[in-house]
DNA sequence: TTAAGTGCAAATATTTTGCTGTCAC
DNA sequence: GTGACAGCAAAATATTTGCACTTAA
């Protein structure tokens, strides 16, 4: 049941031609943000960067990309504990989902991957009869650095 | 005026006294909607059911009070995955965290307590040397009534 | 008394949509 | 050629803020 790691870490852009998606200028531009992407961007940033690439790419086109790859599952949609604001931030979907943990002081994010997550998931579909397609847990806290003294 | 106050006043009320927060006929109102909702509610549900309790409570007021609550960590902040566009809602927090699972089909939130939960967070203290505070974990998937055939 | 809280209106985000022209296939 | 996609502008949502008035403690 667990998805076959079989994703080549290569091209977001290989997936829509696999899927039949059609290819444009515009796209090509937003799946390079996405893909060279270090850490987690919001619609604005997103939309930014893939202006440096394309000067053309309109904001009403990144959120019906972004749509578009979330409906096709290759993108998560993040709000890292809402630690700045209301916003959302998108990453990759690679094949292994990973805990995210917001540091409520400094604000820093760390993701982390558990073989106990994965189990927790198998009990959900196992005692709850769901098929889970989906998932995303989000811890705020401490970091090591921010959680001395009183904290 | 009194508030048509019939129910019993409830934890979050006593926990502002005890907090020393001050106590406003209106966030008395909000705070009860708080407390007897048997749903997940955004902002413009609260404040409509609020409104209904006490028509002088303004929408900013809800978010105030919303930001204030999250603030002292009483009530958790949840996206339901998305399910209903890019809304948030909002719970009560009661002692023990709990898994949301959104169904893709038919729209159903479903919660699962869960000991793994508990011990995956106990997981992430040790392993990341991260104090943990807050956790949200949603699934987005298929519920058993929904799962049947080709889902 | 007075600092905290409130409504109101306006300002900010953030995301979506209608329309018309363009482009990938 | 044609249906999907684009930009643009405006609408629809969602959330926050400045300010003068009000109120809980």
């Amino acid at each position: 049941m667990p998805l076959p790691q079989t994703e080549v870490p290569g091209r977001l852009q290989a997936q829509f031609t696999e899927r039949g998606i059609r290819m444009t200028q515009q796209r090509r531009a937003i799946l390079s943000v996405m893909e060279t992407a270090t850490k987690h961007l919001d619609a604005a940033q997103i939309l930014r960067k893939a202006q440096r690439l394309d000067s053309t790419v309109d904001r009403s086109t990144v959120y019906r990309t972004l749509r578009l790859l979330k409906r096709h599952g290759l993108i998560d949609e993040l709000d890292l504990m809402h630690i700045n604001g209301e916003g959302h931030y998108y990453e990759r979907r690679l094949g292994r989902d990973h805990i995210h943990m917001a540091c409520l002081r400094c604000g820093k994010i760390t993701e982390f991957v558990s073989n106990s997550f994965e189990k927790l998931k198998q009990q959900v579909e196992k005692d709850c009869h769901f098929r889970v397609v989906v998932s995303r847990l989000e811890i705020g806290g401490y970091c090591s650095e921010c959680r001395g003294g009183a904290q």
